[in-house]
DNA sequence: ATGAAAGCGCTAACAT
DNA sequence: ATGTTAGCGCTTTCAT
């Protein structure tokens, strides 16, 4: 009878006898920025069914305060943990592989995950977006790319599939920092306007960069799709009701969480996982933008 | 000789002994929307800063759950918890106390708060917006106002000061589903134009949905400021890059949350907080849109 | 079935 | 200064 006395178990007592601390870690590069917003909401909600809590952590842009969080997580025996992106450094790769904690990486392919993976390429995106492109006639596709990996491999997608369709010359790049805003998608039009006047169609790093040149280019009175074809990333919430609707890349966000989240709860308690190397692909969203 | 033997401090057996678990809860209403994005942005930097980790908790917008959620995070003994509004269930303030956890409601005002408060007043900016819509010269304004209980102060608020400036009647209000969206904006506008064609001024309760009413002013050939003007909420930083710039209200996320982390941290080591109610006010930042 | 006892891995208090 | 020990509050195991 220990109901309406107002008592609540020690939550660490119980994990650490158990070790089960009922707990996943996630790793975001970032709390800012919507991109990951939909895979964490979804992550924690399949994880809060199933009883578990979310603890996240930030890990930023700098490699040496990643290997600290690390430790700090390790440090609370979570029973999972879930990288946004995939894991670069060795040091990091070896801190998780010793601790023995299942680990989801997820937003990104690599044939060396460290144990699971979500995600799905990003040079293939890149690729299919040139090839969308050039079979709507654009010719003179300029990229604005953040300065991330990821995005990074987009872009080289982006021109390695322009040299097989046969542009004529290397694709004009801009590189944003990460993570992109409105404010940046605007000046980024307007440094390619002035540097690459005959552009008629832009690949954006993501959906808010693409509003930004949205409204820029609306500004400046330039028709869009008439006169520039915009693209975005991410298939944001605000993506359909935009003037024009966008164009964009979908990922499917909520699909990447939730299936972490059942991959770490099923190692946790103790069913194997059959197929933990998933690719969810992407798909092109054709609306009036482009 | 712990090093480079790949040892980690087990971090549950550690906070079990000396309750001290290095760990802040805290709880929002929705992860998703861009509003506490900075507050818990800056939250983590400021308990990283000082060794301390971030759980994240979604209360949704059921209260049966809020107190589960609240169950789950006393289990864990977190030196702290921070709240986003204020805390309205009466069993949920008692589990709370009982609980004798350093709690910080924030995003709001309260007489009696369960411990410590960082906020502002919402009836307030609803005055403030009115007062400055009135001395701009708007006679029919229109309140966009999210169906949250902070939304529904800040439009009485409004209401108030509109009836002792002498406004001809109640201003009219239409309710959108929190959390607010772009589309949300686009199709209330379409709304308010159909059945108060006079408008001359939208307050809205974000600027998501401030967004939303410019994309579809714009798209209606209406001209903002000068046909209607718009004023947002929160001063997202895209706020400025608007084309016209929104006028919003400022709120200091950042300081929010780097105030309740100092807060929980000087109550965990053992200092007094010396004034745990802290009304952070807010200001209307006048751009073009008003 | 029910109850008693051991012990998870630390930290803090105590004894040298 | 250094080493030793007790014990945080549970869960699990083992004995009844």
């Amino acid at each position: 009878m220990v109901s309406q006395t107002g008592f609540v178990p020690n939550g660490m007592a119980g994990g650490l006898r158990s070790s089960r601390a009922r707990l996943v870690a996630a790793v975001l590069p970032t709390l800012t920025g919507p991109v990951f917003q939909e895979t964490v909401r979804s992550l924690n909600q399949a994880l809060d069914e199933r009883g578990y809590q979310l603890m996240i952590g930030q890990s930023g842009y700098d490699a040496s305060r990643e290997d600290v969080l690390l430790d700090a997580i390790i440090r609370r025996r979570p029973d999972g943990i879930v990288l946004t992106g995939i894991m670069h450094s060795v040091e990091g790769r070896r801190q998780l592989l010793a601790s023995g904690i299942p680990v989801v990486e997820t937003w990104d392919l690599t044939p060396t995950p460290i144990d699971m993976l979500v995600g799905f390429s990003h040079e293939r995106i890149g690729e299919a977006v040139c090839h969308f492109l050039h079979s709507r006639g654009y010719r003179h596709p300029v990229l604005l790319s953040a300065d991330d990996q990821r995005a990074g491999r987009r872009a080289a997608g982006f021109q390695r599939m322009a040299r097989t369709l046969g542009f004529g010359s290397d694709v004009p790049t801009l590189l944003v920092p990460a993570p992109t805003t409105l404010g940046a998608g605007r000046a980024a039009l307007a440094e390619v306007l002035a540097s690459h006047p005959q552009t008629d169609a832009l690949f954006c790093s993501s959906d808010m960069l693409a509003l930004g040149v949205l409204i820029e280019a609306q500004t400046r009175g330039l028709a869009v799709p008439g006169q520039l074809a915009v693209v975005g990333l991410g298939d944001l919430d605000f993506a359909v009701n935009l003037q024009p609707a966008l164009t964009t890349v979908r990922i499917d966000g909520t699909r990447i969480g939730r299936t972490a989240a059942q991959f770490i709860v099923d190692r946790a308690e103790g069913r194997q996982v059959n197929e933990p190397i998933v690719d969810i692909g992407f798909e092109i969203i054709t609306r009036a933008s482009a």
